[in-house]
DNA sequence: CAGTGGTCTAGACCACGTC
DNA sequence: ACGTGGTCTAGACCACTGC
C-alpha cells in the first residue's frame, strides 16, 4: 500500500497533467487540500513537496503555490542505466561486451572501489541498431562474479545484477564533460578521430554506500543529451549558491 | 536568522566533513539528535532530509542512517550562474559582451519565452584569463531593458539582474550534450574548428514560472565539467528508474 | 524483541503576500 | 487585516532491521 501522501501527490499530479490545474494557475491552499483529502496539513505538505521536487509546482511563502509545468521530466531518472533510460523512451537498445578481464586495481581505483582486484569491461551499446556509446566500466571484486555471469549481449546490466544478485544501485556521482574521440572510440562508434563525444564518468554505490562500479561512458555527439531540472526551493543544493554560505 | 533545521543540518554537515562522523559510520538516531539539539523529532528529520538530498547520508527504514560521503558537491548548485560557480570555487572570472541586439522572436522562441521580441546577446566568458565559454542568450522582452543596463564587462549577469531588477532565477531546465566547434566558436575560444565543446542549453524562469532567458552555452573541452549526485531516496526523479517507491 | 526510521495527526506561532 | 506557506512541537502507530 502506497503511503497516504504518495496517493495525494499522485492525484494532484494527475490533476495537473489532466488540466484540472492548468499551468500558471494556483493550487488550492494546503488547508483546502487537507480538508478535501481528510488529511493533516503535514501530510498534504509532504505530498506537495514531492511535486515541488519534481518541478511541477513552485512556492513562495505567503502566496499560493503555482503550477509550473505539465510534462514529466524523467530524463535524469534513468541516469544510472542506459538500457532503462532507452526503454522508457521507447528505443530499441542493444549491447555487446568487447573485452572483459580481471586485473589488479590501478592508481585511484583501489581507493574508489575499495577492492584491490577489479573486473574491467569494455562494452559497446547501440540505440536503434546504431552504435552510440562506449562504456568502460570497472567493477569492485565482490560483484565481479555476478557481472561475469551476465550474458555478453545483455541489454541491461543494472537489471541483471538486481535480478541475479539483488544488488540495487542506490547512489551515484556523475561527472559530465566533452572529449575528443580517440582511435579506439572512433572505430567503435563509426566516427572520425577527434570528433566530439559526451563523456559521463560515474561512480555508483549501494544503499549502504558500498562502491559497485566506476565507469567512463562516451556518447557519440548528437545521439544523447542529459537533461536536468532544478529549482531554488526543491533542490537543497541550490540554496547555498544563492545567498549566504559563501566565504565560510 | 536561519531556520532551526538548517542550523542542525549545518552542524551535522560540519561533523561529517570534519570527521566526527566518518564515512561509513552510523549517524546517531533521530531520538538522540533530538535530545542533543533539544528539538522535536520532526525538526531533526527535516535536517537529515537536507543531508540526504545532498547525498551525504543514506537511510533505510529500521536501520541507522549511514554516512555516505564527506566532500561537498556544490557543482550543480551554481548551475544557473557561471560567475557564481566560478567564484565559489575560487576562480577569477571575466566576461565580455561581443554582440547584443533586439530582434523579433524566431521559431520556437516566442513560445518558449512568451514574448514576440527578444534581446539576443553573445558573450565570451573567461576563467583565470582564459576564454572557456561562449554564451548565446535570448532574453524575454520584459527583462531586456534591465539586461541592456548591465555593463558589457559585468561578471555576473544573474547577480546584476537581482540587484537592479529584483529578478530571481528560480527554476531551470538544462540539456547537456557535446558538439563540434563552429568557425565562430573556434575563433572566440581559441581552439580548432571541429574540436569538442560541452554544450549546455537551458531555459530559466522566475518563481512564478515566468520565462526569463533561453541560452546556448558552449564550454571548451577540458575547462569545465558538470557534476551530479543522485540517489534513489533523495531525488524523486530518480525513483522511477529504480523500481518501486514514489514520494520522499 | 527492542530500536530505528517512515508516516501521520493536531495543534501552534511566525514571515510574507495580497488586498 | 487576513490568508498563505514555513517552521516547530509532542505526541502516536507502523514496518522494518538487527540482535
Amino acid at each position: 500500500m502506497a503511503a497516504r501522501y504518495e496517493r495525494i501527490a499522485a492525484e494532484l499530479r494527475d490533476d495537473i497533467v489532466g488540466g484540472v490545474h492548468p499551468v500558471g494557475s494556483q493550487l488550492p491552499s494546503e488547508a483546502d487540500l487537507a480538508a478535501r483529502y481528510s488529511a493533516a496539513r503535514g501530510t498534504v505538505r509532504q505530498a506537495v513537496a514531492v511535486l515541488a521536487a519534481e518541478g511541477l509546482v513552485g512556492s513562495r511563502q505567503g502566496a499560493r503555490r503555482i503550477v509550473l509545468g505539465g510534462e514529466r521530466s524523467q530524463s535524469f531518472a534513468e541516469l544510472h542505466s542506459f538500457a532503462q533510460w532507452a526503454r522508457s523512451n521507447g528505443y530499441r537498445v542493444g549491447g555487446q561486451v568487447i573485452a572483459q578481464r580481471r586485473r589488479p586495481a590501478r592508481g585511484a581505483e583501489a581507493g574508489r572501489l575499495g577492492s584491490d582486484t577489479v573486473l574491467d569491461v569494455l562494452r559497446l551499446r547501440t540505440l536503434e541498431g546504431e552504435p552510440v556509446l562506449v562504456e568502460r566500466t570497472v567493477y569492485a571484486d565482490w560483484i565481479a562474479a555476478a557481472v561475469e555471469a551476465v550474458p555478453a549481449d545483455c541489454e541491461s546490466i543494472t537489471q541483471a545484477l538486481y535480478d541475479t544478485a539483488g544488488v540495487v544501485f542506490a547512489y551515484g556521482e556523475h561527472l559530465l564533460d566533452a572529449v575528443a574521440a580517440g582511435t579506439r572510440d572512433a572505430a567503435l562508434l563509426g566516427v572520425r578521430r577527434g570528433s566530439p563525444l559526451l563523456r559521463q564518468r560515474r561512480i555508483t554505490t549501494t544503499h549502504e554506500g558500498r562502491p559497485v562500479e566506476w565507469s567512463d561512458d562516451r556518447y557519440r555527439a548528437g545521439s544523447v543529451a542529459f537533461s536536468v531540472r532544478n529549482s531554488i526551493g526543491a533542490n537543497p543544493l541550490i540554496r547555498q549558491a544563492g545567498d549566504l554560505r559563501f566565504g565560510a
